[in-house]
RNA sequence: GGUUCCGUAGCUCAGUUGGAUAGAGCAACAGCCUUCUAAGCUGUGGGUCUUGGGUUCGAAUCCCAACGGAAUCACCA
């Protein structure tokens, strides 16, 4: 049930009854500011001109109306233009047991719908940096909440193993690498391929400075140095599956894989299918004709063909190249023809960077052009970049963050504070290691998952992230403060999951259980605004609220029976609560830390 | 230059379809551990919500303009 519209429709009866009929528009319903008194608050403004009297009389009849007609409502206070509704404690006391009694709070029932969300996405000539960590964390999360909001999710990756880049990787080991392994070097694979790719890079711009210094033009010398044009001659060997290049190409992307699968497995992220560009990079083509009999598209002197965006403010944009090869766009609309068919899906999501924009703009325009309605489906997730104090992270530049250094110092900056304070003191060793490592994660992934996917962010490498405040490990602390409580109850033969209970709840007991309220109405929100950001404010909020009631209020040594009852099992849903809303955002929660 | 997005405290960020005196955290300062975990709690200071117009009972939020920043406008993916 949900109250806001219960208490519309109660505010509905009463001013229709005052004064005739009204629309649900003008009845605004929100949560009371805590500065006042109340639980929810009507808004009285819109309503003047049906009661034509001020806002002060108007709220009060309102007010008055509504009280003697709902045996829930307690009371009633107007200031200025609003009218704050009190309910009883036994209307919350109502609300909590309802929660108690739901073992799927925070679920939403199946919809029926299937939703695909595509993440992750990397190539396979580079390992991970922070870039990759906020597009992995919010795929992730994102397929948590919808799932949560009850639709069928399939988590996909594209993995773009083939292509130019690739091959400058490939090069540059066969020229300069000697044979090195990830056994023989001890490097993880995404990086040993990684530092090849930088060493073509080195060795390319050494060659166009040459070419330079003779006198060519640079941009011809991008083109002619040797170097590129035997990454290119790779290329075309890879194309026509000359079984030397293929077999290099299956050994370090095989090398790679194995790097990201343990990336991966540190940031506690998976998908449901794995898609690879070598095998999807064809399709398209056959879009490409459809577009050619209908006249979306059209084909020039050099045989190229094109669509004519223009009208609709954009450019031309290609989509086969003259030689009847593919680009980027005729694969994505190849794929997305195939998932459509292939799943029956009701809606498919990119989670891609903000720099994609055009391109996911485009993509959608030609699928609408082509007369396939489920181009309205197709959601760009676009997330803005990280970037630190310099400005933008470039690869080739050595100014990334990587993702498993990043990881790593993340779980050891955990675990060198749980030392300091002695917290994992009675613990075994694997227990501390996963604490740590929980710990970590849980601050890297709430620092990054807190802040509205849309915006960019910044990330201070100087500055380590905070482990204080407003982060993971303050709300997974909260966690295990409170499964130390319940633990030490059971420990002391306290029976608190059943029998009576008190209804005689101070201020922040209310307070609590109104938010323990909203979590299902910020979980749709989250869904359908695509939003980790708001599951990480709220469950922040919820962990606050308790920290302040668990400073002024005992439990454990509550003495009267009813009242610690109450109170145990209050906590044992707060825990709950957090638990859940963090599992949303992919954060594991420890049972002590 | 065109298009799109952004501009809130010293710093990092919240601010639900327009609603009451704009909120957190960090940093600074002052307190609270013989009491369920101090990764906690309480308090103080800190704001022309970039600027200027407009819409209205009411604007950080909507509209227009200016200024500042980012992305993009590839036969790369």
């Amino acid at each position: 049930m949900n109250i806001e519209k219960f208490l519309q429709q109660k505010a509905a009866e009463s001013v229709e009854a005052l004064y005739g009929p009204v629309a649900e528009s003008q009845l605004q319903i929100q949560k009371t500011r805590k500065e006042f008194e109340g639980d929810y608050t009507l808004v009285v403004f819109p309503l003047l001109k049906l009661s034509r009297k001020g806002p002060e009389q108007t709220a009060q009849e309102i007010g008055s109306h509504m009280v003697a007609a709902c045996p829930d409502l307690k009371g009633f206070n107007v200031i200025k233009g609003f009218l704050n509704l009190v309910f009883e404690d036994s209307f919350w006391a109502g609300r909590f047991a309802d929660i108690a009694a739901d073992e799927r709070y925070g679920f939403a029932e199946p919809t029926g719908r299937t939703i695909m969300v595509e993440y992750s996405s990397p190539n396979t000539n580079k390992p991970l940096h922070l870039g990759h960590i906020r597009n992995n964390l919010l795929g992730y999360s994102v397929s948590q909440i919808l799932a949560a909001n009850g639709h069928k999710v399939i988590k996909v990756n594209l993995v773009n193993d083939r292509g130019i880049h690739i091959c400058k990787s490939m090069l540059a080991w066969q020229k300069y690498g000697e044979g090195e392994t990830p056994e023989s070097s001890g490097m993880k694979g995404d990086h040993l391929v990684g530092k090849y790719y930088v060493e073509f890079d080195k060795h390319y711009k050494a060659e166009i400075k040459e070419l330079v210094a003779q006198g060519m033009p640079e941009e011809e010398a991008k083109h002619r140095a040797p170097i590129i044009v035997e990454a290119q001659e790779m290329l075309r060997k890879w194309e026509t599956g000359d079984p030397e290049v293929r077999a290099l190409w299956e050994k370090m992307n095989g090398w790679v894989y194995e790097g990201f699968d343990k990336t991966y497995k540190a940031l506690g992220v998976d998908f449901d299918k794995i898609y690879y560009e070598s095998q999807t990079y064809l399709l398209g083509k056959n879009i490409v004709e459809e577009g050619l009999e209908k006249g979306v598209f059209f084909r020039k002197e050099d045989n190229s063909v094109w669509i004519d965006l223009t009208a609709d403010g954009l450019d031309q944009k290609l989509l086969l190249r003259g030689d009847g090869t593919s680009v980027y766009m005729t694969q994505d609309l190849g794929t997305a023809f195939r998932r459509f068919e292939d799943n029956h899906l009701d809606e498919m999501i990119y989670v891609v960077g903000n720099e994609q924009n055009y391109h996911f703009q485009v993509l959608k325009l030609v699928l609408k052009k082509l007369g396939y309605d489920w181009s309205d489906h197709i959601y760009h997730l676009s997330y803005g970049m990280v970037e630190l104090p310099e400005g933008k992270m470039k690869s080739r530049e050595g100014t990334v963050v990587d993702a498993d250094d990043l990881i790593d110092d993340m779980v050891s900056t955990a675990r060198e504070m749980s030392q300091e304070l002695g917290k994992l003191d009675g613990c075994t060793q694997e227990e501390a290691d996963a604490v740590c490592h929980m710990v970590g994660l849980g601050a890297l992934k709430y620092f990054i998952l807190k802040v509205d996917p849309k915006k960019t962010m910044l990330f201070d490498p100087r500055e380590s992230i905070d482990f204080n405040g407003n982060t993971g490990p303050f709300i997974q602390y909260t966690h295990a403060r409170i499964r130390s409580i319940l633990r030490k109850a059971d420990e002391a033969g306290i029976v608190w999951a059943t029998g009576n209970v008190s209804r005689d709840y101070v201020p922040e007991e209310i307070e609590l259980i109104k938010h323990l309220v909203d979590f299902p109405a910020v979980v749709k929100a989250a869904g359908e605004n695509f939003s980790p950001a708001l599951i990480g404010a709220y469950v922040y909020d919820l962990a606050k609220l308790f920290n302040g009631y668990y400073h002024d209020h005992s439990i454990l040594k509550e003495e009267n029976e009813t009242v610690r009852r109450m109170r145990l099992q209050l906590c044992g849903q707060v825990a709950r609560v957090i638990a859940v809303g963090m599992k949303l955002l992919g954060i594991d929660v420890p049972e002590r830390m």
